[in-house]
DNA sequence: CAGTGGTCTAGACCACCCA
DNA sequence: GGGTGGTCTAGACCACTGG
């Protein structure tokens, strides 16, 4: 319910995100002008320009001077993902090229079905996949998809680019909205360390990704397991 | 060297951020008032309020309506240490209590003497306290400080307590201006494993803490240990 | 050129705080 | 009541974009 005497930037605020929640509005497109919004909804040009400020500030829309005001998208490069490296913070030029190892059809553990609010039965799209520095094996991903937002890509035919999101976009027209990540270390289970070249029981670092389309749905559940040794997460506190 | 044509509120953020970093302006200071500053610097009383708006989503001010606008202090609650919890991602309500369990003067391990720019050989203040959650062991803190900052306090007549922060500001009369964190997992050694009363080498997330006072002087370098299990950080992506 | 956002002003009215 | 910040307006001028 929204409050009565709510500011009337805060309105401009909400009409415009409804229009994004509803999907009127996708990321990428150009909203309204300054002097359309306010015509519309009846209000000063500069109260529109500060609920504009606020979602430029929030990272929800972006401005460019001359051209308009457009819907951003996700932006991966903000996953705790960029803390992996050479143990340096920077997380600057360092590639990091992946591997798919494996694309098949699976039952998942039911912490994940139920996460993803799927059946405990019902096969998931399962991708692992491995990421190295030159050479040298740094990380070990599992995706669990909904296999109907990706029909057929279990064949095998569809080249899996290290991006998977833009694909998913793309190719299958469904949008990727907004993504959680919860940080936690582990010791390697023998599977893991296998994989990482490091002795079973090493650190870990555990990073698991909700990601999610329209209407907060979930059509991700991915975890991955980082040596810690390549790890370095840094933060400035004011 | 400041731009010719930089915007005005951009020299009005200037002003303001100089009287702050020059000491003129500590933490809990009241600023002066939006028309004050519109006159002082010539400006309207718009241009002030959108400097200050800046400065305040940046967090370095903050406002209270009918009193004034403040210069903000460090809120260690932002500290990555939140995250060290019962395993929930909440942090919330739960009650980590500390105990010191050394206090002396000793000569540091060079990287330590060296980041706070003290000869190898000088000793330094060394405290180490642990964190438990009802009786039951979740942490490791080592701190180490420049001695002349905190003096007499090796002799162990003065109370310490949780947050050290607060003593330093008001008994020693030392700003403490910000901080930064780096955050990386690792395996326990025997002398920590022993102390958190885990398996040696089990995965322990390891938190390291930058302190600064004014003009960048490092007054603290501080390494957290906690329990890998007790500890996740969750952080929202778009 | 017209349209967009970016900066800046002057002034109105309100809500809050304190003496 | 007088001072503070909070909201909102109307309008000026500038800088950038694209046709």
């Amino acid at each position: 319910m929204s409050q009565q005497h709510l500011p009337l930037y805060k309105r401009v605020e909400q009409h415009i995100l409804e229009k994004i929640d509803s999907g009127q509005l996708v990321p990428g497109d150009l909203i309204a002008s300054e002097p359309q919004l306010a015509n519309q909804l009846d209000v000063s040009q500069g109260t529109v320009k500060k609920a504009i400020d606020n979602l430029v500030n929030e990272k929800r829309l972006f401005r460019h001077q001359g051209k308009g005001t457009y819907v951003s998208s996700i932006d991966f490069n903000n996953s705790l993902f960029r803390f992996f490296s050479y143990g340096d913070a920077s997380g600057q030029g360092v590639r990091i090229h992946k591997e798919t190892v494996e694309l098949s059809l699976k039952v998942a553990p039911t912490h994940i079905s139920k996460a993803l609010s799927y059946p405990p039965e019902r096969e998931l799209l399962y991708i692992q996949r491995r990421g190295y520095i030159e050479e040298q094996p740094i990380l070990i991903e599992h995706c669990w998809w909904c296999p109907e937002i990706l029909p057929g890509l279990e064949k095998g035919d569809v080249h899996i680019p290290d991006l998977m999101y833009a694909m998913v976009v793309e190719k299958y027209g469904v949008p990727v909205i907004s993504a959680e990540e919860t940080l936690t270390a582990d010791s390697a289970d023998d599977y893991t360390a296998d994989a990482l070249e490091i002795d079973a029981s090493s650190p870990v670092v555990v990073l698991t990704r909700n990601t999610f389309s329209r209407n907060d749905k979930m059509i991700e559940y991915r975890t991955t397991i980082g040596r810690a040794d390549k790890f370095s997460y840094k933060t400035k506190i004011r």
